[in-house]
DNA sequence: ACCAGGACTTAAAGCGCTTTAAATTGTCCT
DNA sequence: AGGACAATTTAAAGCGCTTTAAGTCCTGGT
């Protein structure tokens, strides 16, 4: 490929120098070099540039059509610095979750929609809480988005001093922050509702261990069991969030002898632990045992599991965080808001009926 | 919880006024809040806080422990526009990917051990790579490390004069960019050598395709094989990097009546839909059939499937294209560089030898 | 005493943009 | 022709920081 191909497309710079850094990266055209262009301030170039109503038609096109020349792009830094407003929604993700991703995926769209960008800082096994919400304050955001953080109620408070605070997917007893959420007792309640309906009676849960929302799905599963009378067969095993504890407890119960009529586990993966370890064990799913999920994770969905599970809304829970951070920022809201959203069942092909 | 108690860690900010702004949210501390706390000058204070060598010993203390009462935290757009440097190294992923996840969490590591800080912007079904690279730039991104970019490669040439581009996990042919990946056709290579080595002879191939890296990996396949006088057997089904292709894949075997001995599959999701299908079917893996994949996905992994596959170290590739980016921005390194590492097969038990 | 030289510190000039108040131009009446 | 008023355009003052040149203050040597 010859270099004028490569240039194609690109613009010529028109400045007295080589126009390039030391390093061969061209100089990037300021706003004042589009100005220069068409012989006019700066200050209208930004006016025309954000869309603000003043400027002419006449003017409007040529600078449009000067920036475009140029190749002229916003440096966002300047413009956040002279506006006072970075129009930045910081959101803190889970790289390595197939649930945060949806939940980024359907923020963009709804940031978008009323004006805010993203910008994203991840978790990793190097890089904690703290350290992202810093560079997420650093960049000037001005609301925090955390997904499913696991820091403490009183430690995400005091960062609400900085910043108008939205956490997502968790619950915070008494709290002055945003909250966005489902809830996780319901949707175990409808799994159990569903297998009941199904006619099973002796439904085994799998916990998720200590966390709020493991507290809350087992909560679920107990206060269903009971209300359909089925108090006595209540029996939840150890277990957490990881594929290997369903397998644990699964081993566990075929060790024991008589096996119960369906399982019912903290999340998807560990569900698919169980389900590895019954398929291991030569029991059909959902023939002599049915088993459920929770997260309706990409997992769950692959035809090969094709798992009952209780889906979060990934999308509507994006929207209210987008809505409750812009509330907060443009309409001055000052009252937290909790927005508890109803979990959906989704059953696929790992439940059945006593046949 | 008390208001109190909310506060705790919390300075109180010293100004006239509230210092709250109309939101509610206090005002961000500047560096002329320290400096006039401990009666210097903010060039002195910025002097401390970047560790830049010059104050003393008695400033340094003083300031640090003013910044710490009032929470100051730099503010990086400014400190951006002002040293005209913004040490960020923008990165754009598909955030659905789980082999991307695992380049984020050591691109952070090694770009941390050099002194710059990322910034990431993702690939959604409605955010597509321009969009996205944009971003990247209007955040003054020193460099873009674009992870398994589908832009045509003149696109990417035109980037490339806006900002050092280095592409990773694609091959690019005769370009001026960097390049950071592995040797696709290898590590198809390796799986069949492996199953060559177990005895196999009739390996057919789930193809995935019409992109660059699946051209590669195809060839690969069809190198090796020829390499061990098995040309005659040489079989490519269409698919693509999804598990339903796998499926059908499987599916289309398992209807022809003959099975070959071992499955190679283009990537991991689509070698799982060959699983789920070869499992429906009850033929036993490795027993009857091996099926191997590409990627080492986190899915690979899971004890469930176990799945052989080829690793593509995350790890060296991610600090290749850092150090890559380094040698661009700070050493003015101007000649290309195409780093190709070697894949390594991961064996587990999916594959076995013909008993 | 006096000054060179080292150790600190700081004034001031931006960085690239937004924003406000003021200036300029054009239009339409009387 | 003169002026009021609306439509455009722009000068200039920052935003919060970095950076460079220029101080200021001590030392110690002579």
């Amino acid at each position: 490929m010859s270099p004028e191909e490569i240039r194609a497309g690109e613009a010529q710079v028109e400045d007295g120098g080589s126009g390039r850094h030391q390093n061969g990266t061209p100089k990037r055209p300021r706003l004042e070099d589009v100005a220069a262009r068409v012989g006019l301030s700066t200050a209208s170039v930004s006016l025309v540039l954000r869309g603000v109503p003043g400027p002419s038609e006449r003017t409007r096109q040529r600078v449009l059509k000067a920036a475009a020349d140029l190749g002229y792009q916003v440096d966002r830094t300047a413009s956040t610095l002279a506006s006072r407003r970075s129009r930045l929604l910081g959101v803190m993700v889970d790289i390595h979750s197939p649930f945060h991703a949806e939940l980024v995926e359907h923020l963009h769209t709804a940031a978008e929609e009323v004006g805010y960008d993203l910008v994203l800082s991840t978790l990793t096994r190097t890089r904690d809480e703290r350290t992202a919400v810093d560079t997420l304050l650093a960049f000037r955001s001005e609301a925090l988005i955390l997904l499913g953080p696991t820091a403490p109620a009183d430690a995400l408070a005091v960062l609400d001093n900085k910043a108008p605070v939205i956490t997502v997917g968790r619950r915070i007893a008494d709290t002055a922050l945003d909250v966005v959420r489902t809830a996780d007792d319901d949707g175990v309640s409808q799994t159990v509702d569903h297998l009941v309906g199904l006619g099973h009676r002796e439904i085994v849960y799998v916990d998720g261990g200590k966390g709020v929302i493991a507290t809350d799905r087992r909560r679920g599963y107990r206060t269903a069991m009971r209300r359909h009378g089925l108090g006595d067969h209540i029996r939840v095993l150890a277990g957490d969030n990881t594929e290997a504890a369903g397998e644990r407890a699964a081993r566990h119960l075929l060790d024991g002898g008589r096996l119960p009529t369906a399982v019912v586990a903290y999340n998807d993966q560990c569900a698919i632990g169980v389900l590895a370890a019954l398929a291991r064990a030569g029991v059909a799913v959902p023939g002599e045992v049915s088993v459920a999920g929770y997260d309706d994770d990409t997992l769950s969905r692959l035809s090969c599991f094709n798992l009952t599970t209780v889906s979060q809304s990934a999308r509507e829970q994006a929207q209210h965080a987008v809505t409750a951070a812009v509330e907060r920022l443009d309409q001055d809201r000052t009252e937290p808001r909790e927005v508890v959203l109803t979990p959906r069942l989704v059953v696929r092909g790992t439940t059945a009926g006593r046949g």
